[in-house]
DNA sequence: AAAAGAGTTGACTGGTCAGTTAAGTCATGC
DNA sequence: GCATGACTTAACTGACCAGTCAACTCTTTT
């Protein structure tokens, strides 16, 4: 037998990057199972429906990015540098995700939550809750920077808000594109709209 | 027997509805032609396949589209004036399809293409382009609003293909959260972006 | 009035869907 | 050594999927 939790972590791993890739609907419980070497029987041992494997896979999934999240949002680091480097970030997940796959992916909770906003509340709750907690991440630095005067924006919430807007709209963009190039730009974009004094336009 | 084309066009408009309030994944040809009181082999005698559906029933709401955003975008209208007619106009459009439905659509373009981009190039494609075509009207008023020194934004390409982003951002984050009020703030989000002179933040 | 063609009908195909089931395998604890 | 329970196996269900088909009806053309 397998080492504990070593086939639902199989199934978790393969049903988020097989979900992202392509979309909720055109995924099949079958295709995740024939990915994961994992018999049918085994998916519906772990988890009650698909619907629960793309919760749980969210969960993971956020679980697992939230080390370097803290490492880039330190309060150690300088506001406007936390923006810079997690800039960078997001742009390498995206290129290393387009060269494994061949194609942009986008924003995974972006892309499933409005697929299937409308008809599954289970997930749809689920990616709004998260997509909450990364702003927050946000808010925190650009509150900082505003203390510190390194940014012209009034209101941190305000601003995160519109900041994540943006962003998801850049990662949408660029994955309905099918082009990087679209987030070429996210970095000067941002630090334009806060009003960094480091940048023009 | 019906007139002319009177099956075609119901097809294209429960097939474009119905898509738009759920996904593409999870509306079926059967779903559609039920919906429509039409019999499936009519479907087939009109389009080739589901896609082929999509794309038309794209085409034809972009048309159908068009004339109210020649009319809000008309070059006789002051430019910040157009923007703030389209904000209100598409309020009004997620507010009318949220009573409608049950609960906020989105941006029919963007669900869908952000869907299916990865794995059907013939919806990807024309979603890209018709969401570039969209993207030409703000265009042009941004740079009417540079001449008349308006705004103090300087480059209408860069300037417009932000705002898309965060307009597009937006709209999915709606959809996602099921909120209006995301859309609230989205005529003062744009105008402070564009550095209006007539608004504060 | 007859032929042709556009549009309609509904049964049909073969495959796939999410989810079920029952019999089996294995590690652990007593 | 045997009982328990977690995990696996693979066949199975019934509904549904996109798409096909041949026979049909109605309108238009000649």
């Amino acid at each position: 037998m397998k080492k504990t939790n070593e086939t639902k972590e199989k199934l978790l791993q393969v049903g988020f990057d097989l979900i992202w890739d392509n979309s909720y609907g055109s995924v099949s419980v079958d295709d995740i199972c024939k990915r994961a070497g994992v018999n049918k029987g085994s998916f519906y041992h772990f988890f009650p429906s698909k619907t629960d494997l793309v919760v749980e896979a969210y969960e993971e999934h956020w679980k697992e990015k939230r080390p370097t999240l803290d490492r880039i949002f330190s309060s150690q680091v300088p506001p406007l540098e936390r923006i810079h480097v997690w800039c960078q970030y997001m742009y390498e997940t995206q290129k290393e995700k387009a060269e494994q796959y061949g194609h942009v992916c986008g924003c995974p909770f972006a892309s499933v939550g409005s697929e299937i906003a409308t008809f599954d509340e289970k997930i749809r709750a689920r990616s709004e809750q998260l997509m909450n907690s990364g702003r927050k991440y946000v808010e925190t630095a650009i509150a900082d920077a505003i203390r510190e005067r390194s940014v012209t924006v009034k209101d941190p919430v305000a601003a995160s808000l519109t900041l994540q807007s943006l962003l998801l709209g850049m990662l949408v963009e660029a994955r309905i594109q099918n082009d990087l190039k679209v987030l070429e730009n996210m970095e000067a974009t941002i630090l334009d709209f806060l009003g960094a004094k480091t940048v023009g336009v």
